[in-house]
RNA sequence: GCACUCGUAGCUCAGUUGGAUAGAGCGGCCCCCUCCUAAGGGGCAGGCCACUGGUUCGAAUCCAGUCGAGUGCACCA
């Protein structure tokens, strides 16, 4: 297929004949326009040619070579708009899966990253659907991704949570779920008036963490968060412990690599007198303190450093992790864990990326870019330039700020069946038989997680997402449930031609029956591979969220088409012979269409609704 | 104070590497189920794309400045 890097060639070489070579951009013209296809080319070489750019347009379409597919070209003033052969581009669409080449680099996403002291919050839903669907996307686009998850588990969140259980003598009944029952000890222990004199022994907690002693207190904390992250369509390749960076001498060994550096010192006097500094301000201009302390004059190093070794260890600069399985998702792939106790990386199985995104909230932009910058002072220039930092802004909650130490939060758990149960609901309401039915629940459970997903999704991240529960689990408008409804006639359009024994794949079309309706709906399924390099190009899977919109915006539109006298114009089974097959045809694409669209945003397809 | 992000319809947001008359959803008003699912479709109302200047044949988009909002700026983690 292809059809505009054909156009883009075709125009610039008949602008190269003319005199006025250009690079020239094609794009789909508006809706009121002539055409399916245009390029502004005419104005770029209108200037170089010393004409006006009407008669520049007029030119090219006189000599321009038209690519099989294209029926004809006509200037609409300065713009030159090409018309497609409308049965030939349906058929090319139809017949042409959605494939990308693969690309030979290895992508590392590393997302969910929640302290292990509480359950998740609707905050850090964010964070896991950017996540996954980042991969699920480069996956798409041909890379190897591997998708990592950092544990805090010598952090002082973790010490606190587990110091609560022994402090106040709680003992978890095994029904609870664990996640949600050991942060009602942490939220006590933060609003305890007391907590001041009790440092002593959270601090005491931390060093026994530090040791790996409570590994196993941890690890029920991270099963209860996966169990979470699973539900909610997010998948893992390993598990990643800060406690294992550290012991695996991550640090020290990107100190040697640092400490080669012209931009890295020991200062023996002035503020920094003692300490290991770096000086980022080549790579972060504008910054009014442009050292940054990396380890201590006390020989302790700062959280940074640790930071710092771990993204250089993604890279591949260095080994030493070792490895065993953890648990295996739902599809039943292991998921790993980096262990004291397990093998050695002799394969080379994790790390090594080409490049790595990082999916950190905003207000870690200062820290992710000094992270970044370490691999330009280390002198690594590309690999600088592939660390990229997913930055997200934060979620509110009804408006407020959400706590987790204050309990101020909607918890992901509650709000997935919250997000269920109202899919439930309307399912009851407006199509009382098929909410008898056995897989009821299952179509709702697709309804409400999909509802969630595309909520966190469908704007950019730089916007802040405001969670309120009518908003979030709207089921009309732009939301998933809108989409999935699309994709639901679609099937069933199928399906009754199935039952009435119409051929569904092609055979008996006659794809020059096709009008110009047609054609619109087509041309929007031909779109979705130039949406994935978009969102790959800037880390973005919202442009894949809009794409679903506009996907199902077209389909609608297409089903309820009508002709000059109101009558129904595109009814598929009502369609004569041929014109029908190939109809048929089409709703089998596009039903395959929105299977792909939404699968690269983790969304499912309901059976029925 | 410095840095980063943002400012588009009443509200929430899209808007491809600058290109043709700036688009959705929600909310408001009005229509459409003798037609494959109305969780749908059509129509109306609603815009100095924050402001000023610049670059360009052409700016919501790029640059500078101003105003406004948010976030971050420890030898903390």
């Amino acid at each position: 297929m292809d059809l505009k890097a054909q156009l883009k060639a075709a125009v610039e070489r008949a602008a190269a004949d003319l005199g006025a070579p250009v690079d020239a951009a094609i794009q789909d013209t508006p809706a009121s326009k002539p055409g399916d296809y245009g390029t502004p080319a005419a104005f770029q070489m209108a200037k170089a040619l010393g004409q006006n750019p009407a008669q520049v347009a007029a030119q090219l379409a006189q000599t321009v070579q038209l690519p099989a597919g294209i029926a004809r070209v006509e200037a609409a003033g300065p713009f030159l708009n090409f018309f497609v052969d409308v049965g030939a581009f349906v058929r090319g669409v139809v017949e042409t899966p959605f494939a990308l080449p693969a690309r030979p680099d290895k992508i590392i996403v590393e997302h969910t990253s929640v302290n292990p002291n509480k359950e998740l919050h609707v905050g850090h839903l964010r964070n896991v659907v950017l996540g996954d669907s980042m991969a699920r996307i480069f996956r798409a686009a041909g890379s190897r991704v591997e998708v990592q998850n950092y544990i805090d588990d010598t952090g002082r969140q973790a010490a606190e949570a587990l110091f609560a259980v022994s402090h106040y003598g709680r003992v978890w009944d095994g029904v609870q779920k664990y996640d949600h029952w050991l942060g009602e000890g942490y939220v006590r222990l933060n609003a305890d008036p007391q907590k001041p004199a009790l440092e002593e022994g959270i601090s005491a907690v931390m060093h026994r963490l530090e040791a790996g002693e409570l590994r196993s207190e941890i690890e029920k904390v991270v099963r209860a968060h996966l169990e979470t992250c699973f539900r909610l369509g997010a998948r893992y390749d390993l598990l990643n412990w800060e406690s294992d960076v550290v012991g695996s001498g991550f640090l020290s060994q990107a100190m040697n690599i640092l400490e080669g550096s012209r931009y890295t010192s020991r200062p023996q006097e002035g503020k920094y007198a003692g300490a290991f500094v770096m000086d980022v301000s080549e790579f972060m201009p504008g910054l009014e303190e442009p050292n940054v302390v990396l380890v201590r004059s006390g020989g302790t190093a700062m959280y940074a450093a640790k930071d710092i070794g771990y993204q250089f260890w993604k890279f591949g600069l260095f080994e030493g992790m070792k490895f065993k399985p953890f648990t295996q998702d739902p599809e039943g792939n292991t998921v790993w864990t980096s262990a004291p106790d397990g093998e050695p990386d002799l394969g080379r199985r994790f790390g090594h990326a080409d490049e790595v995104i990082n999916v950190i909230d905003s207000r870690q932009d200062h820290p992710q870019t000094v992270v970044r910058s370490a691999l330009g002072v280390a002198g690594q220039p590309e690999k600088k330039e592939r660390s990229v930092h997913l930055s997200y802004a934060f979620v509110t909650l009804e408006g407020q700020t959400i706590s987790g130490r204050r309990g101020i939060a909607v918890s992901a758990d509650d709000a997935m069946d919250e997000a269920e149960r109202r899919a439930l609901a309307v399912l009851s309401q407006i199509n009382p038989d098929l909410a008898a039915r056995g897989d009821a629940p299952e179509i709702a459970r697709r309804i409400g997680i999909g509802a969630i997903r595309f909520a966190m999704l469908k704007s950019e991240p730089t916007r802040i997402v405001d969670f309120r529960w009518e908003q979030a689990l709207a089921l009309q408008g732009d939301t998933a449930p809108y989409v999935q409804y699309a994709a639901v006639r679609a099937a069933n359009i199928l399906r009754k031609a199935g039952e009435a024994g119409h051929a569904v794949d092609g055979s008996g079309a006659d794809w020059a029956a096709l009008p110009d309706v047609d054609l619109v709906l087509a041309k929007q399924v031909a779109r979705l591979p130039e949406v994935v390099a978009q969102s790959v190009r800037i880390h973005s899977p919202h442009v894949v969220a809009q794409y679903a919109l506009d996907l199902a915006t077209a389909f609608n539109a297409w089903y309820n088409a009508r002709d000059r006298s109101g009558k129904p114009a595109t009814n598929v089974l009502q369609s004569p012979g041929g014109l029908r097959e190939a109809r048929l045809a089409l709703v089998g694409r596009v039903r395959r269409a929105f299977e792909e669209t939404l699968d690269l945003i983790g969304i499912e397809v309901p059976a029925a609704m």
